[in-house]
DNA sequence: TGGATTTGATAAACCGGTATAGCTCCTGCA
DNA sequence: TGCAGGAGCTATACCGGTTTATCAAATCCA
């Protein structure tokens, strides 16, 4: 027999569809020795559940959605994603879940991809990333009731699920640290003005800059490319009056920044401290290696997999969990100023 | 009303539910004017299939699969799946087939998930990659009767479909354009031994290496990580006789490569020409910028899609597609030897 | 002891589509 | 004029599960 369906079981075992259903999901309405012995006639035919009839009687698909809005391009070398997609399967697996992932090139087109997967009933949830100020997508997945969950931003008040850490936190660490080692102006080279965790981590910094006795703390954005990074790093040293460490928000852009120092003969660390604000084999494999803030991104991404099936379980129960805050690697691209 | 169904759309248009199935999938069985009006209501109503109930009925769920059978901490930083993936998705959106991705440790793993997939009828076909010597997923999909296709593994007798670049001929592009600029002394720093590409590019390289007059010509396996990329550079930039140039089977061990370089005081490119066997941004943010062999990524994945559907749709046909030879963009590492 | 409740099971409806057998009416051709 | 054949549609079975109404037998309690 080629895929016994449950039907097959029944037959074999003597009862009806039903009670093989009840044994098979662990429900009550059948007895001990009968559940017992429906199990191992499935388990001795090899049976496994058809996704598509399940999905059709339970409407529930099994399966949950990650839609990332960034250009291919720059996404490749971004090991953050590796890392978090790693890690929701891993929160996944244990219920044997499967994953939908779709790369596309902006929010409206994600957008579009949430209805259809709504409409179309393939997915029981999904799961944010670049969560923005007063972002779309928010409202959109909560008028299609699409159990979601956010990674990194935080929400208020009516805002979705979520798992984050805590940048301001984490910027401090690094800046409280430069400002240790005698660094009075510190660059602060950000990603998307308009992404949440971008704009917390520019407030942390312009908070702490009196408090630190920073001459000079700018913040400056980005579309995260290595292009806008060396191009803004160029910029900052070209002045007469150059910042002696900077701050990079993602691993490409600090080693963008690098190669920048580098090509305008500029010491790192002698004359320039560079910290990243993300940690990827990217910042080791660098002549000098990277200071970077590491934070276990496959945890996060287990965790946020973790929320998401509580979500789509117990909808009305808005989770906002906290994750460890990264700490700071120290290596070999910081040192004081001289 | 919430989602409709085509009974609803079958009630308002006063048909059978029979008649708006065939309306709604272009198929002979109602007059064109009824279609018309059904496809008109449907619209208006925003209908979409319910895909597990057409997946029940149709048989086939119009997803397909793909698993990549790489510790996660190498992953991330190679950008070639990253771009793979896009363009496997642009080749299924077209058909809105969805694409379901795994990242698993192992083989025997990945072929676990192949079984699931099968016996679950969770996807219609599945696209395989690092295809290795006597690979026993292709028997075991043959097996499973799971259609699929190959990236980058030209299939032989009763092997699977396929979408290749021709290895051998990329290599001779590489090993060529050196001997021409004077070097006698390459080495390869090539990938898993057991891959199929990795073997094709070291036979190239043998096979090449009397006529072009070198010297001396290792190809040296590894296990793709910057690790033992960097280990092996190591190694060879010891010995009393350095090679002049060095061929790295990726954009990551490449990059690997140019740190012990400068690490060991040997200068690129006057001491050491590097070029890496794939391309990416990576290769353009050292100092100096790695020459590089580039392939339209993208497009591989695009092509391995299309052919998969074909595959589906007729899986007696059996296609081995080849595409496009990969050209190599010349940088700032590679010189005449000194 | 007898009625109420619980337990273990069955039969059948249902989820939202697809596929097919069959029916009606119209057309074409001998 | 009669009949074959096809176009256009309906009714219904079916895909493989889940869920609910129902029911008989066993158990409980007064």
């Amino acid at each position: 027999m080629a895929r016994p369906t449950i039907a097959d079981i029944a037959n074999r075992a003597g009862v009806s569809k039903g009670a093989v259903s009840f044994a098979l999901n662990g429900r009550p309405g059948v007895s001990d020795a009968t559940r017992e012995r429906i199990l191992r006639i499935a388990e001795q035919m090899s049976w496994r559940p058809h996704s598509a009839a399940r999905a059709l009687g339970a409407s529930r698909v099994d399966s949950v959605g990650m839609v990332i809005a960034r250009p291919a391009r720059t996404l490749g070398v971004e090991p953050f994603f590796a890392h978090l997609l790693s890690g929701v399967q891993s929160g996944l697996s244990a219920e044997s879940i499967s994953l939908q992932l779709l790369i596309v090139e902006d929010t409206a087109a994600e957008i579009e991809v949430y209805r259809r997967w709504a409409s179309e009933h393939r997915v029981d949830g999904v799961i944010l990333v670049d969560l923005t100020v007063k972002d779309p997508r928010v409202d959109e997945l909560t008028a299609l009731e699409l159990p979601a969950v956010v990674i990194g931003g935080r929400g208020g008040k009516g805002a979705l699920p979520s798992v984050w850490a805590d940048d301001r936190e984490a910027m401090l660490s690094i800046v409280e640290y430069l400002a240790a080692l005698g660094h009075r102006r510190i660059a602060h080279i950000a990603g998307t003005p308009n992404f949440q965790h971008t704009q917390r981590r520019i407030r942390a910094l312009r908070d702490a800059a009196p408090r630190l006795g920073l001459l000079d703390a700018p913040s400056l954005t980005t579309d995260f490319s290595d292009a806008e990074g060396a191009a803004i790093t160029r910029k900052l040293l070209s002045q007469s009056q150059r910042p002696t460490a900077i701050v990079y928000d993602s691993d490409v852009m600090a080693v963008a920044g690098l190669g920048v120092a580098m090509e305008m003969g500029v010491a790192v660390p002698g004359d320039l401290s560079i910290v990243a604000f993300d940690d990827s084999i990217l910042t080791q494999l660098m002549h000098p290696a990277l200071t970077a803030l590491s934070r276990d991104t496959f945890d996060f991404g287990r965790q946020a997999a973790e929320v998401l099936l509580e979500t789509i379980a117990d909808p009305g129960h808005v989770i906002n969990r906290r994750t460890p805050d990264p700490v700071l690697t120290v290596r070999e691209s910081t040192a004081p100023p001289a």
